[in-house]
Formats: C-alpha cells, structure tokens, sequence
RNA sequence: GCGGACGUGGCGGAAUGGUAGACGCAGGGGACUUAAAAUCCCUUGAGCCUUGCUCGUGCGGGUUCGAGUCCCGCCGUCCGCACCA
C-alpha cells in the first residue's frame, strides 16, 4: 500500500468502476425489500452549492448503507429546469433559455458525478423534456376532465413598464425590480387547481405520516388552518347586506365595527359614490400583496359612513373599509372585536372605536381594563345579555344555534386553504395544454396531439410574455369545429412538474406518465430529504397531485412520502467592510481573506477585515466556496466526511477552512488504519472486539435515523481504539468493519482500501458487517454516586449488581463519607447499573 | 402580523429525568526533524482557600431525591407566508 491516499485518482478510477458495473441501476423485478431514497431534485442553477452536496451526500449514505443491507434500491438524480432564472439569463446575456438550461445540467450533472454519488442515471429526467412535459399536460388534462382543474379571475402582479406579469419577490417596496415602475393589480383569467377540495383529506393524512418532522406536520396543518365558525349577515343602513365570518361567535356583544377588504363589493359600490373612498382603495392597492406585507402594514381604515345593524343588540355598528381584512379570506367581511383580536384593537385604538371587554377571567373582573393589547385567551364570557357566565366554547355553540334558528347565520367550516393558481405568464413552463376557440370556448388539446411542444424561436429583447408575442405557435385550430382557434398562452407553475416527478423517476414507460405496477413495487419514497423550505409548498402540492392522481384512478398511493427529513442550510462567516463613503458594507469571499487564528485580513492589502455573522451562503455576501475547488483540493470523500460531521443533520452547518483540513486529515488517517491490516494477525483482544461491534451496531442505528453525526463521532472513537490497539486478529478484523462502516460515507477510500486489504469484488456490492449481540452488552458500568443529587464518587462494578450491594458499596465510599460529613442518611435512590444518591 | 423552530466551553456539538461538555475544530505544551511539512503524545468550561471545593446548559420562577431534558413566564436569533425554487 503506498503511504498517502490519493483522491485524485482513486475517486475517477471507482467512479468509473461503478459506472462499467452499472452498480446503482435500480432493479425493479427484483423481489430483495425496497428502498426509494429520494432527494429533492435540484434547479440546475449552473453550479453545484454545497447545500446540494450535504443533501445528496445524506440520501447517497442512505442508499449505499440499504444497498449493503441487501436492498434493492432506487436512488434516482433529475432536474427542475423550468423557472424564471433561465429567462432572466436570456434578457440578460441573450441566450436561450433552453440551450442556458441543458448547459446547465451538463456542468452540474458531471459536477454531481464527480462527488461519486450512488446514482441511477438511467432514469435522469428534466422537467424541460418535451417527453417529460407532455406527459404532465396529459395528467393535467386527466385532472381536469375529473372537474379538478377551473379558471377564474385572480390578480396578478403587472409591471406597466416591462408589460409584464411580476412574481412577488420581483415586487420590491411595491415596484418592478427591473423597471423601478410602480406595480399595478391586474385581473387576468388563470387556471386553478382544486386543491380545496382535498384540504380535509390531506389535513387527516398527516396524522399518518409519523415519520414526517412534527413541526412540518404542524406548518401544514396551520396552512390548511381549518376553522369552525359562524358565517352571518348585517343589515346595512343603505339597504344592502353584507356577509361576515367568524371563529369567535361568542365574542358578538362585543363587536364595535364592521371592516371589508377594499375589493369588496360593498367597499367598491361605495368607492363609485365618493372619490375619497376611491383614493383609499387606491391606496391599499398600491401597498404590498403578500400576506406578510399586508398584516404588517400600519391598520388604515376608511368610514364608509354606512352602518350595521348589531343582530342581537340592534345598535349601529360603523362600516369601514380596511386594509387588514383579506379578501381571500372567509367572506372578506369581519366583525370587528377590538377587545379580543390584536388587529381589530389596533385598529378600534387608532380610530377611536369602543373596545368592550365580552371574556374575562371571571365574572368579577368584567369592567378589567385591556393592558394596552387584546386579550384572545380563554375564559368566561361578560356583558353579553345571554351569554353572560357561560365558557367560550358553550358561547359559540349557542350564539350559532340561535343564528341558524333566526335565519340571519349558519355555521360554517372556512378553511384558511386556498385553490392553487397554476398559470403562469411566461415562456419557460410547461405549456397549458388548451385552445381557445371563438364559438366553442375553451376546448382542451385531444391527447394524441400531446405535447404541446415550446417554441425554440423565441424573442426576449422585447417586453411582455414571447408565446403571445410568437407570430405563429399560439395559432392553431379547434379541435371541435376545426375552426381558427388560438393556444393558451399561459404555462405551469414549476410546482406543478415537482409535485409528480418522484412517480416518473419510479416507472418511465415512453407511451404514458408511468405505469401503475411499477409504481406500486417503489412508492411510497422511502426517505424524501430537502430543505425544510419546502415545508409547505412543494410538499403540500405533491400530497395533493398524488392523492388527485389516486382519484382519477391512475395510481394506488395517498401519500407520496413515507419518512421526510428536512436538513439545515450550509453556512459561514462574512467578511466585511464599512464604506466610509456611504456606509455601505462591502463583503468579501473566503478565497480573498487570510484566515489564521482569530483575526482575518484582506490578502491585497494586508489589513484586517471584520469577520461578520456565520449565515447562509449567499452570492450576495460572497460568503460562498465551490465544491469543485474542494474536491480538486480535498477529493470528494473529504467533502463527504465534512457534510456529515459535527452538525446534526437537521440544522445549519458552519463550513470552514479549519474543517475541510480534519476531514481530509482524517481521510489520510483512516488509509493508514488500513495499512495495518494483516489477514495473517492472530490472536484475542476482547475489548476491541466489543467495541467494534458496539460501534458496528450503534453506526447502523444512527444512520437509519440519519444522525450522521454520531456515527461520525463512533467512527473517530473506533479509529483511536484501533490505533492504540497491538496486533492481532481481533485488530485485524476491527480495520476490516472500519472499511465497511466508512463505506458509505467515503466510498472510494473504501475501495481503494478494499482492493488493497484483498477484497472480492467492490465496496459498493459489498454487505454490511454482522455483529455478535453477545459483544454489544458491556459486563462491566459505572455507577454514579450521590450525595444529595451531587457527584461525589464514581465506582466500577459488574453489570446487574443489586441495589442493596451498591447501597452499601456507596457508603463505604472515603468520598461519600466526606461528603455526607456525619450526616444522616434518610433516604437512598438507587438506579441499577445507573447512580446511588443519598439524601442526607 | 400570523405560523414554525432554535438557544450547552473560544467554535460545531454529545447527553432513555440519572456522572454536563462524548467526538471534532481551534488553542497551549512536548516528541520526531538540521529545519519545516506530515505524524504522534499530553493538555484545554470558569473561579478558588487546588488530596479538593464552588459555580456553570439564554434570563426568571416552579415540579423532583435529582432538570440541559418536564411545566409557567420572559429575552434573543433564524425560517415560511401562497408568482423564487
């Protein structure tokens, strides 16, 4: 064996040897247990980021650990290659955004390769794929004959400039990134997909998914936010009525105001009338669209003048218009209770409405002034006539009953849930499959005219959306009355291609989406891991698409993801400047700064930098590093061992240079172990025998559970145990379960390691070692000893001893006797094979 | 604003309600070397009256023989909010 492992090398030479054995293609006869590890497919951005390195390097220990289980396993790689990035990339570089997309996957794809993961590149897809898209508007279209697919009216962000359509992190402070123009709101006609119709069934489908993280189960089901309420109506003083919801019916005596969202129709009728109202709603439509924005914004209100007629008090309620209350929401109409809602109280305090208390603690503290902010807790309800000293529970029940008994309100479940809008107005999408014909409407594309193919010609010098623009491919003709029709011209949300891409990569038969039996020999994925981004989107519309897709009876899966991990981000310290000029921070990257001890300083002009907060690498705080410049340095099994090392899976990971440098330390360190591999050793060394078992065991469960971690602090502690260990056979066979265990993390170490130790075969192809459940007990523990809850001694004894034994080994204690000081003892806890405590 | 999480040495972190700080990084000391790199060994929470003692898991309370862990109330940081992916 020579003396240094060298990366460069080894990892092209295996990666090429797994390659020629077609290791990782998965098998779908083959009738070994099943294991679909999945990670979430990447925008192909142009460059790998380290935070894809730890994603994939996660699933790809997963896979081979499986695969060495005796699994057979689908561990498939694809693209998410629609988006508004590659557009972006054609205004402004003039390229195309198809040919900047397939350079893009090219790059990274051999980027991914290099790092050695165990992936079935036969079953590669991108989203951009005429193949891979036609079938999703087949699907599309399956949904819509099922009536699960509508078009209504919606608004739409629109740059007056740029003529075209903005998404919300386009809007910055309320204008166009690019243009600078003020946005407008725009109503266009879209398509929507009713995921509505499926909020009860993907609420109840959480509580099965158990080895989802509790907190996404959670942000889901506060997304869906089901509400029990009471939907009713006030007789306005002009004649009109208006509509209200809400999920606090008991608080009604203490309603002081009436509040609709300005794209109300009472706030619009009102606005034709009065100028003023008019300018307000403008208002309001000028500020920000996203919810965040809107409930942050300062409460702002406009009397309407108009008043309501309190359905049990018959008192008038004043009618304003805010910009608080959602259309979206409920029926877009509140009751306003100031004493018991946080925005109302806002609102009632700026605008000098009563703010009645209706809950109290109890019924002595009814007249209890609000300490400067509402009060939503629970408790019993005052100064409501009827309701006075029931619970809020009771309350609602009541105040509903007589509401549907009056005629004037019925309960009602709202759910917070909206139909997810689909269209998009741009290019780089999947096309809608659908034609608009003057005297047969809205017709879709019959299935044998599918796909629906992207024009390549395209123009992006000019404003607004190129498919309108195209001088031919929107023209078409009807499929019903062969008349001259025209293309929709809108394209899918890019969560449309990632909600069902997981059942591709499982079955990709040329004529269909896939095929239902194969489907059924992978799904549900085993293991999905992702950024916890994606907590709610991306996953929520993927249990959705597949729920909808069992419906129309194209699959026999609910649920698409049986284990979800969510990992942390990659993150590192800034380097940073102050402009003096202007105040301005100038950041600089890792590659500029000489980092040595505490301080940092720049390498051009040899003064210090302040080194800034470790946060989320980010091209805009140069806080990046590449992998390729890693891997060239390091080798891809450095890089592996650093991504899971240290940090729990689960949360950030604080990259540094002082890191990479162990993990490529540790690579050398563990190829020396190897090199005291003799077959020909003999002799005993029990102790080691255990704790490579142990270890063995242990490394097996944290991977299971992805605590890669630990495995990874096991792994050091068993490579000391080696390493202080003399020869023997005992040793021999520790550095041989060594290579196994690191196999997974550091795949072409443990080739390279194999090949030389005289191994059959391949790593990759190799089983996980056995253990002996005999060596995994200890027969010796140390026990704690207490004094009044204080560590006052240890003592080693053997396993199983009794409790009165310890008890009386713990007061024979020197140290314990010092300690209790003569005292008497009242009282002994004793943990067997744990702690004594005495308690003087 | 609403929703969700997180908070332990210089840093990343470990710890079924039972020995806080495993393991790694960084630091200090030493060995080897003409020297360096590489490697190996020792050491490293703070304080003190140093055979040992006291304090210590964001802050303040509580439950318990015993709390980093459970409960209540704060503070701080981060993430998501429907057209970014």
């Amino acid at each position: 064996m020579s003396e240094r492992f060298d990366p460069q090398q080894a990892d092209i030479r295996w990666q090429r040897a797994w390659d020629e054995r077609q290791c990782f293609r998965a098998d779908d006869a083959s009738d070994k247990p099943r294991s679909y590890v999945l990670e979430m497919f990447p925008y192909p951005s142009g460059r790998i980021h380290i935070g894809h390195v730890r994603n994939y390097t996660m699933g790809d220990v997963l896979a081979r650990y499986k695969r060495m289980r005796g699994h057979k396993v689908l561990h498939p790689m694809g693209w998410d290659a629609f988006g508004m990035p590659a557009e972006n990339a054609a205004m402004e570089k003039g390229v195309h955004p198809g040919g900047w997309t397939r350079e893009n996957i090219a790059n990274m794809k051999a980027q991914l390769q290099r790092l050695g993961f165990a992936l079935d590149w036969s079953r590669e897809l991108a989203t951009c794929d005429p193949e891979y898209y036609g079938h999703e508007q087949a699907l599309f279209l399956k949904l819509y004959e099922a009536g699960l697919v509508y078009r209504k009216e919606s608004s739409v962000n629109w740059d007056p400039v740029d003529e075209t359509v903005l998404a919300n992190e386009q809007v910055i402070d309320g204008r166009g990134w690019r243009s600078g123009a003020l946005v407008e709101k725009r109503k266009l006609s879209q398509w929507f997909l009713k995921i509505t119709e499926f909020a009860d069934e993907l609420l109840e489908g959480l509580s099965g998914l158990e080895n989802w993280p509790d907190k996404v189960r959670l942000m889901q089901e506060n997304w869906i936010g089901k509400s029990q309420g009471l939907q009713f109506r006030f007789d306005l003083s002009n004649g009109e009525a208006v509509e209200v919801y809400t999920t606090r019916p008991d608080t009604i005596f203490g309603a002081s105001f009436v509040a609709v969202a300005a794209e109300h129709p009472i706030a619009q009728g009102v606005a034709e009338r009065s100028p003023e109202a008019q300018a307000f709603i403008e208002t309001c439509r000028a500020g920000g669209t996203t919810a965040a924005e809107l409930e942050t914004a300062a409460k702002l209100g406009f009397d309407t003048g108009i008043t309501a007629r309190h359905p049990f008090t018959g008192a008038d309620l004043p009618v304003y218009i805010a910009n608080f209350v959602l259309m979206d929401y409920g029926t877009g109409a509140i009751m306003a209770v100031p004493g018991h809602d946080q925005r109302d109280f806002e609102f009632a305090t700026k605008y000098a409405l009563p703010i009645p208390r209706v809950v109290a603690a109890n019924a002595d503290e009814a007249c209890k002034p609000f300490a400067g902010e509402a009060e939503s807790g629970d408790g019993v309800i005052v100064n409501s006539d009827f309701l006075d000293g029931k619970s809020v529970d009771e309350a609602k029940a009541e105040v509903i009953s007589r509401a549907e008994g009056g005629g004037w309100g019925q309960g009602r479940t709202v759910w917070r849930l909206r139909d997810w809008g689909v269209s998009r107005q741009r290019y780089w999408g999947t096309p809608i499959p659908f034609i608009h014909c003057a005297d047969c409407g809205v017709v879709p594309v019959p299935e044998d005219r599918l796909p629906v193919v992207l024009p390549e010609d395209v123009d992006f010098q000019t404003p607004g959306n190129p498919l309108v623009r195209h001088p031919v491919w929107k023209h078409t003709d009807c499929p019903k009355c062969g008349g001259a029709a025209e293309r929709e011209t809108d394209t899918l949300d890019t969560f449309v291609d990632s909600s069902w891409y997981f059942l591709r990569f499982a079955s990709q038969p040329a004529d269909r989406p896939f095929d239902p039996d194969t489907i059924a020999k992978w799904l549900p994925v085993e293991q999905y891991i992702g950024g916890i981004e994606h907590a709610i989107l991306h996953l929520l519309y993927a249990r959705f698409w597949t729920r909808a897709l069992a419906r129309v009876g194209l699959i026999d899966v609910k649920e698409p993801f049986a284990s979800l991990f969510t990992q942390g981000m990659v993150t590192h310290e800034t380097y940073e400047r102050r402009n003096p000029q202007n105040g301005q921070t100038i950041y600089f990257s890792p590659g500029e700064v000489d980092r040595s001890g505490e301080a940092a300083s720049l390498k051009d002009d040899g003064q210090p930098v302040e080194i800034g907060r470790v946060v989320k690498m980010s091209k805009s705080k140069k806080n990046v590093v590449d992998p390729d410049e890693i891997v060239a340095t390091y080798g891809a099994d450095a890089i592996r061992w650093f991504m899971l090392s240290d940090s729990p899976p689960e949360r950030d990971l604080p990259w540094s240079e002082a890191g990479i440098e162990g993990c490529g330390r540790f690579v050398q360190r563990l190829w020396r172990l190897f090199a005291r591999y003799d077959a020909s050793a003999s002799g005993e060394d029990k102790a080691l025998d255990r704790k490579r078992d142990q270890t063995v065991a242990a490394v097996a469960e944290d991977i299971e559970a992805l605590s890669f971690n630990k495995a990874v602090a096991r792994i050091y502690e068993l490579a000391s145990a080696i390493e202080k260990a003399e020869p023997s056979a005992s040793r021999s066979a520790a550095i041989r379960a060594m290579l196994l265990l690191v196999a997974p993390m550091m795949p072409h170490l443990a080739e390279e390691g194999w090949a030389a130790m005289g191994g059959e075969g391949l790593v990759a192809e190799a089983a996980w070692p056995e253990v002996d459940p005999a060596l995994l007990v200890d027969d010796e523990v140390t026990i704690a000893i207490q004094v009044k809850g204080k560590l006052r001694d240890t003592l080693t004894v053997a396993k199983g001893m009794s409790k009165d034994e310890l008890e009386a080994l713990a007061l024979a204690s020197d140290k314990v006797q010092r300690a209790l000081d003569g005292a008497e003892v009242r009282k002994v806890i004793v943990v067997p094979d744990r702690l004594v405590n005495l308690v003087a």
